[in-house]
DNA sequence: TTAAAAAACGCAACACTTTTGCGTTTTCTT
DNA sequence: AAGAAAACGCAAAAGTGTTGCGTTTTTTAA
């Protein structure tokens, strides 16, 4: 697509077919993105250094950035891409990890908004991950909830 | 200590000196821990397949529990005993940490009703780490605040 | 448009983290 | 106190991510 080319150039990186499609993907993508996730969307057949050293580049560039995951791999989100930039990553947001998907959401700003004003100290870092059950397998499943 | 050694039998967990030391150093620890962290608190001497085995069988008993950090670390913090087991862990935590005087304080029920509600996906459990200056630091010192 | 420069690529090897197998030691049960 | 179960240390393997290097592709600029 015309458009994720254009953001490419934007943020300084070369267009390669490679990281053109891995761009697409993580628009496509709701959620977050493994490694392995990745090497299985291209079917295996793109180098796994090629796939770490785009990632490492889109991180840097600010297209992208990490997320925690609950099985501790490292895990990718797109920025908001009209905040962040090399210069400066802008990820005030907490994360949502499901129990049953094991998806990692970003959260909104807002939340942390209301944490940073509403705690009575001065907020200066902060770190947060809320676990549960996501919209989607909440609807489609039958879970017991406390 | 005598209670470090009743918590370990009453979850199933034999009581080797280590495992007893772990577990003290889990109640000296405010916040969570890593291997890293736990390997130098022993002083490099305790094999460290040990640690990964003894964290492993703490957190399938339900004495710890495993907190996904911003930077992809794997960290581990203690359970609230009197609810988790084998079978459930519910893990609520919020807290405010000082740089200046490292205090940590929990944070109050009304932020954290927010922050469950307005997700959009279905909390069961959370992690929330806020970090700057208390209110106590803040007066007592000039600190430039964005 | 084309040639030099820069960036991205694949492969092999390396480094670090975590797990597994196994024989030994410690703890638990009775 | 003795057998069973759990935990231990060591060595090796598996998994995850990085680095070096020579080649290919993309960009830049004449």
């Amino acid at each position: 697509m015309k458009k994720h080319k254009e953001i490419l150039s934007r943020f300084g990186i070369n267009k390669t077919q490679f990281r053109i499609d891995l761009l697409s993907l993580f628009f496509d993508c709701k959620s977050s993105l493994t490694i392995h996730e990745i090497f299985e969307r291209f079917n295996k057949k793109t180098n796994k250094v090629t796939i770490y050293r785009a990632l490492k580049s889109f991180e840097q560039k600010g297209l992208i950035h990490q997320v925690p995951d609950k099985n501790n791999l490292k895990k990718y989100s797109l920025c908001n891409l009209d905040s962040c930039s090399p210069d400066s990553h802008n990820h005030q947001h907490g994360h949502f990890i499901c129990y049953s998907c094991d998806q990692t959401f970003c959260l909104d700003d807002s939340i942390i908004k209301i944490l940073k004003t509403s705690s009575g100290h001065i907020v200066k870092n902060y770190n947060l991950i809320l676990e549960g059950y996501c919209t989607d397998c909440n609807s489609s499943q039958t879970i017991s909830q406390n």
